[in-house]
Order: C-alpha cells, then structure tokens, then sequence
DNA sequence: TTTTCTAATCTCATATAATGAGATATATAT
DNA sequence: ATATATATCTCATTATATGAGATTAGAAAA
C-alpha cells in the first residue's frame, strides 16, 4: 500500500484511544506525556477533537470521548458488511457437516442471526434471520463475551447477575478463548447443540461467529470434534476472503 | 475560542459522519460529490482512516464504519462525566420537590441510575445507584427512546416486540419531545410514580435524565405539573453548568 | 483579599505535511 | 483479448500544522 497516509488524522486517533474505562480523561499533559506531542499541539488537537464531536469537555483542559462516538459506535455495530460474500462459505460448511449453520453479529441484546445455511434434512433446525440469543447460554454469546473486557461483560450481563455463576463463566470463557471454539449441549433450548467459531478481522476484533447447530441427539462427541474443526477451518477461510 | 483547529481531522470527521444506517458505504465517490474533496485526496483519507481503524474496507474502494469505533463507542457512553458537579443539583430538586431525585445515563440494557438524592421522609422510595431501569416503561427510558433514530430504536427493543403497542409509543414518544418531559404513573412499579427530563450537550445530544420519583399517592396532578416544571428548569440548569 | 504559581490557551514565523493534477494499475464488461 | 471506468499512486507546489514563546485563567497559599 503506497497511498501516502495523513499523519494528523493517524495521531487524531492515537489521541482517542488514550481514554480508557479505567482512565477516561484525555488532558494535553497527558498527551505530551504518552505520545510525546509538544504540548500547545497536543491542546489544538483536544480543541479539535472536542469541534468534531469526538471529545467533549469536563473542565478545563480535561476531555473524555462524547456521546457522538457512542451513536457513531452504535452505527457500526449496526452495519456489519460482507454477508453476501459469507453465505457461499456456510453453504459449504452445512453441505460437510450435514447440519445446519448460522452467522450471527453482535448486537446488546445477544447475538443476533444475520444469516443462515439450513440443513437439507427431513428432520432439522430452523431459525429466523434477526433472532437474538442470549449472551450466557449461547455457545455464539459465550464467544463474544469471552472476547470483550470485564467492564463491557458486566456491563451486558447487568440484568442477569443473579444467573451468573461467575467463577464457572470466567473457567468457561478462559477455555474458549485457549481453544477457539464454544459448545452449547442443551444450555440454549433443551433439544439443540451447537459449535460456534469466532470470525475476526484484521486487528483481532470479533466481527462475527459462524456456528453449526441441530438436534442434540446427532451431537455425538465424535460429530462435535469434528465440527469444532470444520467451524474453526470456515472462519479462518472467512477471515482470509475479508481481508481480499 | 480561538485556538485554530486542525482542518484535517475536521474533514476526516466529516467523512465518517457520511456513514448512516440507511447508506453504510464510503467511497471516495461519495466523498468527492458529497463534501466537494478531490478524489485522490478522498481516497487518502479513506485509506488512513482504515489504518486508524475507524473504517474497514469491505471491497476495492468501498469502506465502513469498523469494529474499533462500536468499541470506543461503548467507552463512550459507559464514562459519561461531570457526576460529582451534577450533585448539588440533584439535592437542592429534592430540597424543592420534597420527593428522591435520580440521575440516569444510558445504557444499552436501559437507563441506568448513576446518583440519587433522598427524600428526607420517614416514608420515601429509594433506589440503588447501579439498578437499571426499562426503557418501556420507565419515563427516563422513553426519554431515551424519544431522543433515538428509529433504527437504535427497534434495535434497543428487539426482545420485548410483543410488549410494544406500536402507534401507542410514537405518538407518546413525540409528545414527550413536544413538551420535554416525561412522566411515568405505575407503569415500571405498580405504587411508583416519576416525572423525567432530559439533560443534554450542546450539540443537542441526550447525555443524562434527571427524574424526581415517589409514591403514586404523592403524585396529585397538581404535584405533576409542578415537578415537570420544577425537572425541567433543574436540567437546564445543569445544561448550562455542563458549557462552564 | 491579594499574590504566586502552574497549567492551559493563544500567536505567528517557519517547517512540514497535505493537496491535487496527472500517470498508472486494476477490475469488469464486451 | 480489448476497452472503459474507477481506484490507486506519484511528486511539485501550496496550504496547513507545528512548536517556541507570550499571554491568560484558575487554583492554592499567604
């Protein structure tokens, strides 16, 4: 890539990710400190941000991140690409695996089901486009919740702290991020099973998960092997074809 | 103010603002025609933008808003500021209405109390700073629901289709932004009554509700018209605290 | 209240980075 | 294979960003 890269912008951005939930203030201090920027830039460069709507003011010389990047985050939640370009890769994985198969996104309320490959079956699964499951008995929702920050998973699963056996997610969350991969045997809906790989992008944020899903009763321990395997095997091919 | 702004970063925020639910795709076309950029230089921002990662390409040209920005998003709306200067506020409310007063900022799973001043009577309602609230139906949630694009909203209320009278909430949710309040009268709790207003920046943007809540018995209409009043003048106040 | 100190904000000459015209590369349609 | 449209790249010129130093604002101390 030889197109010449603005170098303010790249720095607007360095700025912008100082703030975090442990530390959200962004001062010029702070800036010529971690970045290394000459202080009177560092503070046309908050004033800037503060213009843009990036940043909003607290008091003097100390800035956080303003609502207008929480509607532009909510955005880009709401707008993930690409589908069209995945549904020839999950039709691939339901004709090996004989099972259905979904893509879903992440949305607050859980994972949400944008696409789906059905199993050619007389007996099999169905879901809607546009479901949503739930973050703690999804093997989909476990993988995004392993995937996020403590605050953002507390934060989620605010409303069901007293459902959380907090030791065993975390022993479960630790095991799904060594193996790439998370099950659900029963946990979601009593008679369905399913394997759910996470699909990344370049920068190592989850994008989405393609998981395979049916009756549990064809979930023998040898089919989840080797499901584990193929979901894991669609997402990185997945991956690869995204970054084209 | 007259620190100059750095117009770089100003036009990459243009550009990311181009970006909505309806139309998600930036190209250095639409950047060129829309904001009147050479298209070469389009193109760079489009790329630097991708190598801050605020956008990803999802083809030859073509770019979205990127996984980077949902994430700074969500830091943005979990670190709202100013709470301790907003205190005295909700204290002299109490003073005036006789009742507890809480503040709320959003979250994804509903209005979220984040300070409480109580009523000093033997009989009162308390909440705890932490609990979070239905957007349905607590008046602090409608104000949040009133203040959203019609897309955050069915997004927000994805789960609870069943509940939501549709016509009922449109027509609720425009008088709520006709008058700049809102009430509640046992809809969240069977015995609590509340009256909410919402507390903004100045790019217009809902940062806060600040609501005065208590027993439904409490709440004649005359007390009603009074707290609205009385809510209302409170966030103006802080509104104007808030640009120091 | 006044004074002092520190950090934030502002100014402007200079240096550097951004711009845009035009060349080149790539993908798609024929 | 060729033609076309658009995306990407290059480089001389121009405009904007930078940073040293001056000024201002606000907090703390006397």
């Amino acid at each position: 890539m030889a197109t010449p890269l603005n170098g303010t912008i790249l720095k607007a951005f360095q700025i912008l990710r100082l703030a975090s939930f442990e530390r959200p203030d962004i001062s010029a201090q702070r800036v010529q400190s971690e970045l290394g920027m000459n202080f009177a830039t560092a503070h046309r460069f908050l004033v800037t941000l503060e213009e843009a709507g990036a940043l909003i003011s607290i008091r003097r010389g100390v800035y956080r991140l303003g609502p207008s990047v929480g509607k532009m985050g909510r955005l880009a939640e709401s707008t993930t690409p690409h589908l069209e370009a995945i549904q020839p890769f999950l039709d691939a994985l339901r004709a090996r695996l004989n099972e259905s198969v979904m893509l879903c996104r992440f949305s607050r309320a859980g994972p949400t089901c944008v696409a789906v490959a059905l199993a050619e079956r007389p007996i099999t699964v169905a879901i809607r486009i546009g479901t949503t499951l739930n973050f703690l008995t999804s093997a989909q929702g476990r993988l995004w919740l392993a995937s996020l920050e403590p605050w953002e998973r507390d934060e989620l699963l605010a409303g069901e702290s007293h459902l959380v056996d907090r030791p065993g997610l975390e022993a479960d969350l630790a095991a799904i991020r060594r193996d790439g991969v998370a099950q659900n045997y029963g946990d979601a809906e009593p008679d369905i099973a399913a394997v759910a790989a996470p699909i990344r992008n370049a920068q190592g944020d989850l994008l989405l998960t393609v998981a395979v899903f049916g009756p549990k009763t064809r979930f023998t321990s040898d089919f989840i092997s080797m499901a584990a395997e193929s979901v894991k095997r669609v997402a990185g091919d997945v991956e690869i074809s995204l970054t084209r």
